[in-house]
DNA sequence: CTAAGATAGTCTCACTTGCAACTATCTAAA
DNA sequence: TTTAGATAGTTGCAAGTGAGACTATCTTAG
């Protein structure tokens, strides 16, 4: 990867540095940027684990987590919510999953526009293959941190989160405080 | 944002819950998915500094971000190498910056097969409005967290790139030592 | 009870983007 | 020099995804 030599040959005072620290930006030290692409990287490790191998899709792969985290079924829509993931690409991924047989749903008596959802065995069954690779793989992408680090950077992205929940707008919020 | 329930109803010795440790994975605990998630929030919040207000994709920014900061014409390819963005997208990027004369390109003599890529007076103007509004929106972001901790997640961020990089195919390999 | 509005889930459409083929050019080796 | 392979950039195509319309159902106000 090349990186914009950050040594600029003389091209100004040092007046000239001190107000182009406003004017400039370096793509490399902007951590909207290191964010994105981090997370496209380490997308991209997981995703020989759950595609290559298992034939997932990130949407498919999320409603999995979320229904195997929980013990008892839930609606797509709850799912949607956990993962911020679209209604739409949600709904596309349990469709998939049931046409292979990975998860099943069942009418809900209560409320008839939802389906309580959950995995069948089988789904059960791949989870279990799974989880504990893509742990592996989680804890190889940090092995270069201490376990103090570790702690710290899911403190810091703790922190990020629940700023980023209150800077959202209040028709979201409203919603979140539906749960 | 509903939160699958962390406290799970009693359903298991404790030898049990041992073990599933290491089966079981709690998705907001799932460092991959909370960047994943992270990254998409934060992009969000930016856009609205670059898209509604300029409307610029995000290929289209990175492709500014790379020229404004260096203080030279570089081609194509080293914009989608520093970026990590499908050469088809900075194409497409340059073709629109291009016909709103934000970016022009010369050819290089040197090799013809290339061309250099530089900001036009207009870009430039362009990028001096933008990048202090996007230095604000990241600062907002990250105000969540002290000096020294923003230091700390640079310094960690760092660390997890350098070991993705480490990470890569041999043949990414050598294409970075091309530079 | 009825009507209006909210919500769950599906589907169509449009847009974005990666892949891969293609052209033009460069490089290296026979 | 010639030829094979690598590289820069463009473009057609296909897959994935969000927006929003739509149906069915629920809720609430009158």
């Amino acid at each position: 990867m090349p990186k914009p030599s950050s040594s600029e040959p003389a091209a100004g005072s040092r007046e000239q540095n001190a107000s182009r620290k406003e004017r400039r930006l370096d793509l490399f030290r902007f951590v909207p940027f290191r964010l994105s692409r981090l997370a496209a990287e380490v997308s991209a490790a997981l995703a020989s684990e759950y595609q290559e191998r298992y034939g997932l899709d990130i949407p498919e792969w999320r409603v999995l987590a979320t229904l195997g985290f929980r013990n008892d079924a839930c609606s797509a829509q709850y799912i949607a919510d956990c993962t911020r993931t679209h209604k739409s690409t949600i709904s596309r991924a349990v469709t998939a999953l049931m046409e292979r047989q990975l998860v099943e749903r069942v009418e809900n008596e209560e409320d008839r526009r939802e389906f309580r959802l959950r995995m069948t065995r089988k789904g059960d069954a791949l989870y279990e293959q799974l989880i504990p690779r893509l742990l592996r793989k989680e804890q190889e992408i940090l092995s270069c941190l201490s376990a103090r680090e570790q702690k710290d950077l899911a403190a810091m992205l703790g922190k990020i989160e629940q700023s980023l929940d209150l800077m959202q707008t209040s028709s979201e919020a409203d919603a979140k405080q539906a749960y």
